[in-house]
DNA sequence: CGCAACCTTGATTCTGATCAATAAAGGTGG
DNA sequence: CCACCTTTATTGATCAGAATCAAGGTTGCG
């Protein structure tokens, strides 16, 4: 019983100390396994707001796990249209892309001051091998990517600048939430043009849209600072219904 | 010597039995482990055209190699705007985007009669860990998948109509090719509609597309049977030498 | 303080959607 | 094998949503 206790002060300890949670807290790793992932993590790193913490055509070594702040992924066109691929905060992981080719494709710039853990591909790859837990948790990871990708492409794929503006709104909220922020008051870290890019639209028809939502008394918007007023009018603008288990899945 | 050449041979009756050649030949997998894994692999299913391999909301148990035919993926809406995900043809992986959750998320469609090898996750999970070159391929498959989707969305954020379609036309001209067929003359297994929900247009803007190549001579389509007269012109169209590498990748 | 980056709002244009009519192809059953 | 019906594709006319162009305002950083 003792010994269990300490088991679950090792957990908590190892986990206060990085947001992996998410990464390692579902797995159900018994103590050693635990240690071992301890050492395979590398030290947080620090990212200036601006900076990047890969570019593409850099050589893939390493995924990332936000541990605080946030980033942007971007892929870069060479005549200027980049587009957004995704936006993450603490506990969602980057640089996914980069394993078939063993190099990044694409680059990826903290929002504001950020930290990541480092997660070596190499050692992630070998203890997963020991830990079928680990690799089973890592396969889920990247499958939800695909599931995520494959959502944004209904997305641009099929929706209307409000509905896509809406489900933005409920999404980025429903994962503030989930890390115990505001759901529905908060600053949004990035500018209307990257916005834009990520949901396929103008930065001038972001920022309509939003002035619409304002006029409409569902959200107040004070700069990049949103308050939600009426979730359900912003809900039943998309299919909501049919999203919700997208949604929710992220951790 | 001979014993090598045995092996050679084993390889060879095993991949020439499989178009899982992409899953397994770039592995280096030696003899024992190849037999492991044709242990893994079920033989092969038929799958009528129009019938579906597998529904969003069926569990998800089984990955699928295309070992002959040609699939399309969709998600579907309840509103009825489903969005085509993927085309598939043979030597291609469906049903990646079910792992996370355990439940598939689209609907496979064959879109012409086609045979399929089943890959139990479950048995190639163990394999993986039995086995790290296998594990490291699976990797790559996954997150080529991430990277296929993610141009997907540059490509339905930023690019018009004629962009797109250019794309498109040049994508499955190249994937035939590695499969031995004619890269400038091909039939289309899809409708206009699925080739216009694939690429976020209508399928009259699809249509009306398709006229235009063909009036400017870079084409020429009868119904659904495509010939490629000028490959430059479509190149030219879309930014070609930048998207390169990810049309390349395609198994 | 001054400049640069970012945002809002208006006027206009344009791409692609929608509506509509017709034609061609493919499948079914007699 | 043909007639019939359904599905699929083409093409035209019109419309609407978002892009583009443009001007002015705000914020924040050096």
């Amino acid at each position: 019983m003792i010994k269990l206790h300490q088991q679950g002060e090792i957990v908590q300890k190892l986990c206060d100390n990085c947001s992996l949670k998410i990464l390692c807290m579902p797995v159900g790793l018994y103590q050693q396994e635990l240690e071992d992932l301890n050492a395979i993590v590398r030290q947080s790193k620090r990212i200036r707001k601006g900076e990047c913490l890969f570019r593409h055509g850099e050589p893939f070594t390493s995924m990332y796990a936000v541990r605080t702040g946030f980033f942007k992924t971007t892929i870069a066109s060479l005549d200027g249209r980049d587009q957004v691929t995704g936006f993450f905060m603490s506990g969602e992981i980057l640089g996914l892309e980069g394993i078939c080719q063993g190099v990044h494709h694409c680059d990826a710039t903290a929002l504001e001051d950020s930290e990541v853990c480092e997660l070596p591909f190499e050692s992630l790859e070998e203890a997963g091998t020991r830990f079928p837990s680990l690799q089973a948790h890592f396969y889920k990871l990247m499958s939800q990517e695909i599931m995520r990708d494959q959502c944004q492409m209904l997305m641009l794929g099929n929706m209307r600048a409000e509905e896509r503006l809406a489900l933005f709104l409920i999404n980025l909220s429903l994962r503030l939430s989930k890390r115990g922020f505001a759901a529905n008051d908060f600053i949004l870290r990035m500018s209307r043009e990257a916005i834009g890019s990520f949901l396929g639209l103008k930065l001038e028809t972001v920022s309509r849209t939003l002035s619409r939502f304002s006029q409409e008394g569902w959200i107040q918007v004070e700069h990049r600072h949103i308050k939600i007023l009426r979730p359900e009018a912003l809900q039943s603008l998309t299919h909501y219904d049919q999203y919700k288990t997208v949604l929710n899945m992220e951790c």
